[in-house]
DNA sequence: CATGAATGAGGCTTCATTCAT
DNA sequence: AATGAATGAAGCCTCATTCAT
């Protein structure tokens, strides 16, 4: 009954702090206003998590990767990864893939070690997998740069053709693109 | 001791300022860093600019456009362009293109209207002269957002094949996607 | 080492405030001098009463009207005023009663209409409520100000004779001014 | 020339400084304020005076006595008190007799000192000089209060009835109230 | 173990004042 | 002698964190 209390509020800490580094970044956000989300003081913060940081760190620690996101047809990859980036509910993160948000708190070299690693483990690993010829791996990155850059003009910077863009709109460039870099003919978006 | 210069000393600290922002964004950036890495008083900063705030808007405001990028032959646009991004030296802007740069204080929506302000009124709107058919500004919007991506990935991210790429490596992808995005044939450099 | 008693804390930073703001105003007192008297750390003034202005309003508001002042004989009401402007035990406010105290912070509009307020509600009206004929209000407010003039003389300025007067030495002339401004007789002291 | 200059910009910061004091206190006034009004460095300041005291005691030194002050017919003294304390044209000071002014900066003790030593010189002494009895010098303190008592309520609290009151409501009031403290008959105004 | 009172460093900013030029 | 650049202390306030209870 404890126990189950103690975890509640740890799940409840962690959520409200998730949101708030995405929504405004490490610095801009106070161990107080998490505390004040979540409806408990701010000293449970440091005997669960004990210090900001790592607080941070666990709230922002890479999501789930979604089982279907690399076990899916290979010629969807690139179209599934860009519905992972730009068409998913990502309320939990403040509405921005989490490595967009993530982004808000790149001051820290810390942090952009931690999206560097998961970029490359997770996305530029994947579509160097397919790419043909020996730059493999610069083609991925440059697609994965293509990825996060949509990501970002979309949701941080808001740019408003990209803002206001459905899936079905970019479906036929992302196929072009991706096509053109990987070499091999690439799906725009997935028949679901 | 230094010269009783109040020009002087101005550049110095915008100079200062311009590198502490740009490294480590806004929230983590105090005027007494700024006035120390000057060899000042920190209260020199509110004498010469009236507030944090507005030392970091003097000190981030957009870096003169070069002539030759709008200028120079249409099939090279792109290619000065990611000239412009990567290949340039940013030195006074810690390493980075000042838009890059600004994304580590995007956690101010002010900051974001600035970066959005000159992403459409520089790059979206010369690409989207550029670009053929109807969704003309979306297509140029997808391509800076991979000028964007890459200057990204290359510099906040650090991710290991573009970080070590140079321009000629880039250069054949650029021509590929350039083309297939605008609809007609770009250049991925120019000769110089 | 104090106790940790919030309660106790909050109080013994509103008495300590109460003194310093009486004694020297508001601008030349800071919340650091406060927080010394009271032996804890400045910020705790901010967690308790959010600002230095919220915290002079709660130690410079209005004390209890005592009962007996607006409910004794009616011929007594001056005596009973004078009685609580000059000889009343105002330790806590520095020696003085609070509305002259205040007056040394009355460089700030705010402070003003403070003390007008209650200058206007507590005396002003139940003097007016004695005087006879049209001009009651008038009346009303000039036996304030003398009380207000005798405060001040006898404690901020001062003035030798007045800073030494017995309530005993006041009576006569007060039931003669007094007698002579509301137009009905008036006693100079009441018997307690 | 050189010479008339800087006499003349003396005077000015003096004027200027006589008038922020009055207005604001010695405490909010600061000495970038004068010199900005008087359209010069605020160097020039520690030139001319020495410190911002030394200037706040040179811009508040009692002002020249105007000569039929004490000069007049005896039994109108009072009238041409009341008429220098409230109905004077005091713009120099900001609008108020200066006495009433200084008490803005009554939060230290020299100020007070000040206040007390042109209030018991000029007023209190002409006052008690006419009084009857052995008590003369209380009753003149007495009457002293009561104009400084009027001059505050009326302008510095701004009590809704004197501020708007002519200098004819205030004279029988004033007759009656000076006849009976001094006890010979005096005038509520005088027939300029 | 949990609570919340207390801390002290540091944030931005304004002040009176000094000192080169 | 005059100018204005520079200073450093101190102002209010917020922060992450610690430590009694």
């Amino acid at each position: 009954m404890r126990k189950r209390d103690r975890e509640a509020t740890r799940a409840r800490l962690l959520e409200a702090a998730r949101l708030r580094f995405a929504r405004e970044g490490y610095d801009a956000t106070s161990v107080r206003d998490i505390a004040a989300d979540t409806g408990v003081d701010a000293s449970l913060i440091f005997r669960y998590f004990g210090s900001k940081k790592q607080l941070f760190d666990e709230a922002t620690a890479a999501p789930e990767i979604p089982l279907d996101l690399l076990d899916g047809p290979e010629d969807e990859l690139v179209a599934r990864m860009l519905r992972s980036v730009v068409f998913t509910d990502w309320t939990k993160y403040g509405g921005e893939h989490p490595l967009v948000a993530m982004l808000r708190s790149s001051a820290h070299e810390d942090t952009r070690q931690r999206i560097r690693r998961e970029v490359c483990d997770t996305y530029v690993r994947a579509l160097a997998d397919l790419a043909q010829g020996d730059d493999a791996e610069l083609r991925a990155e440059l697609l994965s740069a293509w990825l996060v850059g949509i990501g970002i003009l979309r949701s941080v910077v808001a740019t408003p053709a990209l803002a206001r863009a459905e899936l079905a709109d970019l479906a036929p460039h992302l196929a072009t693109v991706a096509t053109g870099l990987l070499g091999r003919p690439m799906a725009g978006s997935s028949e679901r």
